[in-house]
DNA sequence: GACCGGCATACCGCCAGGGTATACCGGGAT
DNA sequence: ATCCCGGTATACCCTGGCGGTATGCCGGTC
């Protein structure tokens, strides 16, 4: 039962060379050898597949040669593929991204995996912090990109993009026009703020920056239908996003650089450290790479453009 | 590179039991070298296929197995096919055959040969005798269905059907309402008869035959666009030809059977001993069998049912 | 019939692959 | 923490299969 790919490949060199000596050659071994092998698998096959003096394949050689010259192919491109998916050339990532970074970060993390690294597909979700926690530790991701998230024995977390926080006001908001503003400016106003059972420690962070700034705002939960639905329409309260965020056009909104250096939680790549695929390694190399050309880990400055 | 089936079915195992320990005892080998296969098989990738403790499929691992499940069942599934190829089961068979024979013998047996062996396929064609001995001398027929095939070395032969002639006369003619008739009444009638170039020891073969009855028919050459052309349309001549054939109705002719009993040219099926594909031994043996169980083998009575 | 090219047979040596014994590692219970 | 235990890795040995060399055998050719 057992006839390997070597006998195979005997049989096919044979088939190729037209004969056992230089078959023989062509594997960089003795004839006799050869002959046995063939010998001994017609013999277990019950079934000669040449015809001998001269050397010419039977029909059922012809359906033998057919045949392992595929199987000979298919292992030689399967190792091929074993390979590349183990050195992350190949193979999926199950990617979850928090909706802060979903609409200018994540992209081009993706454009620059898909250039490096074509055969990776990433299946990508946008999830809130909580979910993404969740997920990974489910191993439903494989790879998590978030602010906050919780630290755990086991992950590892690798930095992607440090940026100042912006304010975003209503077009009624009588800050409207101004091309930057100071926190203080904002005092008065409601600040619109993720709820915290959406993502506790990012809103505590928020909070706890601004009590460092000594100013005190009054808190309103927004409904989080992702960043840009923030109730601003009335003209009276403001929200705090990082800044990336902050420069996508919307609306009814209008961005104001903060004169305040005020850092937004970190942006980070999460991991369970033993359950990180190829590609998803592939990934962090990419991230570490891209983050680096576009200097996203100095905190950029808050004010206007000179 | 040597990624043989057997390391393809270690890893299939492993993959399928969950646990080395198990697949070990499934591939009735003791665990430790099954370690080091794998450990070995690995490195020689440069890829881990399993995570360890617990006994996991890293992400290239799966690769490899659903590769190597689709390499074994393709390598069990070609030995099958090898074996059957060899042994008759499974191939094609170029058959050429004699007009005579390609209305009645030829499909009753192609019948035989389809219910018995499914899996062989058989290419037939329609030829001449001259014909016939060309291709199977040049390879192109693997087998040949026809009557007066030159003996020659290297052709083995095995009488398929031995049956009796009976004449054929236009409607017009003066004995064609009689159910039977003597090759005398006959005498006076043209003989009309297959050209020497066409068919020349057939020919020869029914001259002789004729001899032997002691009465002398003046011949002529007949077109020789099937049998059932024989240009009989006048009324005054007739033809002989195997009884299988005068058997099958037509437009413009009528069937005499014949008192006296003389023999048509055995057919025969004639292959070179040293090159009959396996599905053509297959043939000959449903051959043998087919005519005995139809008493081809003995003389017919040429006389009418009784 | 003598020669020659090419496959088969006989016999030998080596190493890959499998066996046994045992160490190691991680997880769970006490 | 410690011990135990299930499960894998390591170390070492041994055998059988695979390849090597020498030579026989067969068929085709001159």
């Amino acid at each position: 039962m057992p006839v390997d790919l070597r006998l195979m490949r005997y049989v096919v060199t044979i088939a190729e060379e037209g004969g056992f000596q230089r078959a023989a050659e062509r594997l960089r071994m003795a004839q006799p050898p050869l002959s046995r092998q063939i010998r001994d698998l017609e013999r277990r096959l019950g079934v000669p597949l040449f015809h001998r003096r001269p050397t010419r394949l039977t029909e059922a050689g012809e359906a033998f040669v057919a045949s392992a010259r595929r199987l000979l192919a298919d292992a030689d491109s399967m190792i091929e593929l074993v390979r590349a998916t183990g050195q992350g050339q190949s193979g999926t990532v199950r990617l979850g991204t928090v909706m802060s970074a979903a609409h200018e970060t994540a992209p081009e993390l993706l454009a620059a995996l898909r250039a490096a690294y074509p055969g990776v597909t990433v299946q990508a979700r946008e999830a809130w912090s909580g979910e993404l926690d969740a997920g990974l530790r489910a191993g439903r991701f494989d790879l998590v990109l978030g602010r906050m998230i919780p630290r755990r024995p086991g992950l590892t977390r690798q930095t992607v993009r440090r940026e100042p926080l912006v304010a975003v006001v209503g077009t009624a908001h009588p800050l409207a026009g101004r091309p930057v503003a100071a926190l203080s400016d904002l005092y008065g106003s409601r600040l619109r703020l993720v709820p915290g059972d959406v993502a506790p420690d990012y809103r505590s962070a928020i909070l706890a920056a601004l009590a460092r700034t000594g100013l005190e705002f009054e808190v309103d939960d927004c409904e989080v239908l992702g960043w840009r639905h923030l109730g601003l329409a009335d003209g009276k309260g403001f929200a705090l996003v990082p800044s990336s965020l902050g420069a996508l056009p919307t609306a009814d909104g209008v961005t104001l650089p903060l004169a305040d250096h005020l850092p937004a939680p970190d942006l980070e790549l999460v991991w369970r450290r033993d359950a990180l695929p190829p590609a998803g390694a592939a990934f962090t190399r990419v991230a570490e790479a891209t983050a680096r050309e576009r200097g996203w880990l100095e905190a950029a400055p808050t004010g206007p453009p000179a």
